[in-house]
DNA sequence: TATTATATCTCGGGT
DNA sequence: ACCCGAGGTATAATA
């Protein structure tokens, strides 16, 4: 791992040339030291001066942390071009970015500490559980949501949008099924009662509605009731268990799992 | 400020120590280093070994940074406890949220660089034009929207949430308003109709409802006259100026912004 | 490029 | 503690 650590001791002149040139070769530098910040792009805001961590990542991400919180205080997600010059105070770093137009700008005063660095990670982020994979899971065993019940597509399309999972109960009757991964809020009700809705005047037939979700919310049970919809909790638990079980089952040297 | 660097040839005891104490008195950890990270909670996730930077903050805020993007891999935004011990490969870093239960656990196997420091940032954060300050905005020239509206009241609350202006046209028929800062797309219809609906059957009178953003998707538009809704798009600019102007317009010494 | 839906969303404000 | 809505949301998938 390349590694090069400044003081507060360094020269601005060098420390403006060392920021400037681990930006060219797509190094890591973070920063430890005295600012204020402006930005302008979609909105609009300052932040006046105070001691905070300022990282450059190796591919241009921009971020300025405040000692506390999870999320940087100001941002670029991605930059177009990054300049940094010495001013009479300090070093002023700009991060610019294309679409949309935006600029951050940090004013830097005092500097503790610039590191350099370039990380080499090739490492493969893996996560489990998502809503999609919640879905395929729940095609995979309709049961589990009711018995009987046939699904036949997954995010069906319609004019207002696309349906989770689509089938039909043991009565033949069509079932539009909106699944969620955390617990639901009234917000997924709407959602679910919209495509209900397109789904009758697509059709002519009105479907049943199922919320399928690991718990509800009082406002969205509210909801459900009073648009006639119905909802269906089901256990993270048995699903990871599921899952766990597929993965065992191999067809052709492959999980199960890629083929639903 | 405080400032510690510890390099590769620091003993792993002693930057367990380190680093225990750094969080015990709430300090900032800066790591570099190869890690390996699990993740289990609301999700699972596991990211295999690489080198990458790893942030305690003053609060007990964690990240993992890979070398690229604007977020971290794996974080928590606020920890109940960070536990911190000597592995027979490095050191082992357990970042713990009670509500909801998660756990995010590094496996170090190389350490570059450990940094502690304290920050002390009591910087003012002031951001501009957000969609609370537009809809104020609107509310004190109404006009912007459409000449003779009368706005009576803002977030106004409904059974199915509040709507952000609500007043009367000039022919006395009420509107109800849904301010947006950025592109509307058709969710935001959605949301307005809600409100149209739910004031419908509370009042017995059918209110209009128009849609204010500064532009509007295609599905938007489509969405809106299907549903018999308006839009008006507005310019971001002329708030803009709006709020300048108001902004040296004084009462009491203090900005007429302060009163909306 | 624009639009849409998701996220371990986070964060703040309300109840 | 839960619930709700906004966010400079970011991000990936899709048309």
């Amino acid at each position: 791992m390349i590694l090069e650590v400044y003081g507060a001791d360094t020269s601005l002149e060098h420390l403006v040339d060392t920021i400037r040139n681990a930006i060219a070769s797509r190094k890591l530098v973070i920063i430890l030291g005295e600012c204020s910040v402006d930005y302008i792009g979609r909105s609009e805001s300052r932040l006046s001066t105070g001691e905070r961590l300022i990282i450059i990542k190796q591919d241009g991400a921009f971020l300025v942390h405040r000692p506390t919180g999870h999320s940087p205080v100001n941002w670029q997600p991605e930059t177009s071009a990054i300049e940094v010059k010495k001013s009479d105070k300090g070093i002023e770093i700009t991060a610019i970015r294309r679409s949309p137009r935006e600029i951050v700008r940090v004013y830097l005063n005092k500097i503790e500490l610039v590191v350099i660095s370039k990380l080499v990670d090739s490492g493969e982020f893996m996560m489990y559980l998502d809503e999609g994979e919640l879905r395929d899971l729940l095609m995979y065993k309709p049961e589990l949501i009711e018995d009987g019940l046939k699904i036949i597509e997954k995010e069906k399309k319609l004019p207002v949008g696309s349906i989770d999972l689509f089938g039909f109960d043991k009565n033949g009757r069509p079932v539009i099924i909106e699944v969620k991964r955390i617990t639901a809020s009234k917000e997924a009700v709407y959602q679910l009662y919209k495509y209900v809705e397109s789904y009758y005047k697509n059709y002519g037939v009105k479907p049943r509605g199922i919320l399928v979700a690991p718990g509800f919310t009082k406002s969205a049970i509210e909801a459900l009731e009073r648009l006639s919809l119905e909802y269906k909790q089901y256990s993270l638990q048995k699903l990871w268990n599921l899952k766990k079980e597929l993965m065992n089952h191999r067809f052709k040297g492959r999980s199960i799992l890629d083929y639903l």
